[in-house]
DNA sequence: TGCGTGTTTAATAGTATTGTAACATAGTTT
DNA sequence: AAACTATGTTACAATACTATTAAACACGCA
């Protein structure tokens, strides 16, 4: 099935708002999310709250500057990341490399130049998830293992029925995207499936009641004579 | 509803009259339709306007100059822009980088190298266009996303019915062209619609009761004895 | 077979959306 | 200007959809 979400998120940390306020602009117009850091501390703050899908760099920072904040984002997660360097800074490259960047900007650069380039790195982060078959995952508190058919929040495992486990596996592997009762039974069910459409809302109900609360950083909303969806919290921010 | 891919619609702005005409004539051997603004006022207007494929834009220009036209443009378009400059004006490069500008050309140019800049832009954007499902849209401050059902207005989520939401995204996708009621009720209710036509009515009235202010830069009009027409600043006065 | 787990259907109540009717207003034609 | 038609507006009724509950069903397994 194809991998299409709705939105990626983007994080941009740069201590220059005139660098925000471009990039924002674009990417908006794109359908991507942005989320803004001006200092180190604050982006990996942000990116460890936001689990964003990408994190654009600059090197040259305030306090803790670009590869510090790389190294230290690389602790805990491989999301792609673009380095912002000035021209013609060939150590920052190579240290860059080294401290696991995917690629390099240098400035001053065009925002369509920058969207290129992410969407190049996304593009390549996608045909892999797909040589994968990536089948785990793990947003915020909640962690689903497809090889092995298992649900874990807050790292304790939760029982769920095989049909429990795979409508969360479509939901939540798609955030932010709406699937309807129709969509899942071919998806899920298989071709044939000639029931009620109704048997959806009974196993949504049982996953809400398992795995759903307030402080999950997460919900599986009900979107009204469509389908439902996962939801991701701070994705209304925004101005 | 048909997008004329084949040939690209370019406006250029330039306030000399030699630079209009030698072009012209190249670009339309290529099939590429060719508008002209004379100013930085009608550029701004053209572009709002004609909604152009890309934009040649010359920086040196009586009143509005050529970077304020792109900032301005960039406000609510992602439209490739190309910028023409005077030789070895490195200033002017940098600031338009950050401006949005996509591609520069030095006076004096040859046709043919403009021609080769333009289809060497065109083809980039093309490449960057085939990544994404389009089904998502940001006119100036309105945003609709289909495949998470979501409608936000300067970023805020707004909450929309599943007919409020088809009926906007069907006007707003092809702005500027008008909707009878009846290819409304066909093509989002369906052949199997009984009722009566009014029914559109009460959801644009809805619509407009949620989305529609006077400084939105689009408003959905009244096309008197026909239907619903989206439209966006500055084109009132076309066919 | 009977039990247990997992899945689907049925029934109901509650809620959000949608269509309609009635009237007011605006545009068009005679 | 009057007569007419199309649209805006309002409020309400009809409809469609969902959550919830409980019960029926299906299947594997001791």
């Amino acid at each position: 099935m194809e991998e299409n979400r709705s939105g990626y998120k983007i994080l941009v940390a740069d201590d220059d708002p005139n660098v925000h306020q471009s990039l924002n602009a674009y990417f908006r117009r794109e359908g991507y999310q942005m989320i803004s850091a001006y200092d180190g501390e604050q982006a990996v703050q942000q990116a460890r709250m936001q689990r964003p899908d990408m994190i654009i760099l600059d090197i040259m920072m305030p306090g803790m500057d670009g590869l510090m904040v790389c190294r230290e984002v690389r602790k805990t997660s491989n999301v792609p990341i673009i380095m912002l360097t000035a021209k013609g800074d060939e150590f920052d490259k190579l240290l860059g490399l080294e401290m696991g960047a995917d690629d390099y900007i240098t400035k001053p650069f065009s925002p369509r130049e920058v969207l290129a380039r992410v969407k190049a790195v996304l593009r390549r982060i996608r045909e892999m998830k797909d040589d994968d078959k990536s089948a785990h995952l793990v947003i915020s508190n909640l962690e689903i293992d497809m090889n092995a058919f298992t649900v874990k929040l807050n790292g304790k495992p939760i029982p769920c029925t095989p049909k429990e486990t795979e409508i969360l596996w479509t939901l939540a592997s798609n955030p932010g995207m709406v699937f309807s009762r129709e969509h899942m039974l071919q998806s899920i069910w298989g071709y044939d499936f000639l029931g009620d459409t109704r048997a959806v809302d009974s196993h949504i109900k049982r996953i809400r009641a398992k795995l759903c609360a307030d402080n999950n950083g997460w919900d599986i909303k009900t979107v009204w004579g469509v389908g439902y969806r996962f939801e991701v919290a701070g994705a209304e921010n925004n101005a």
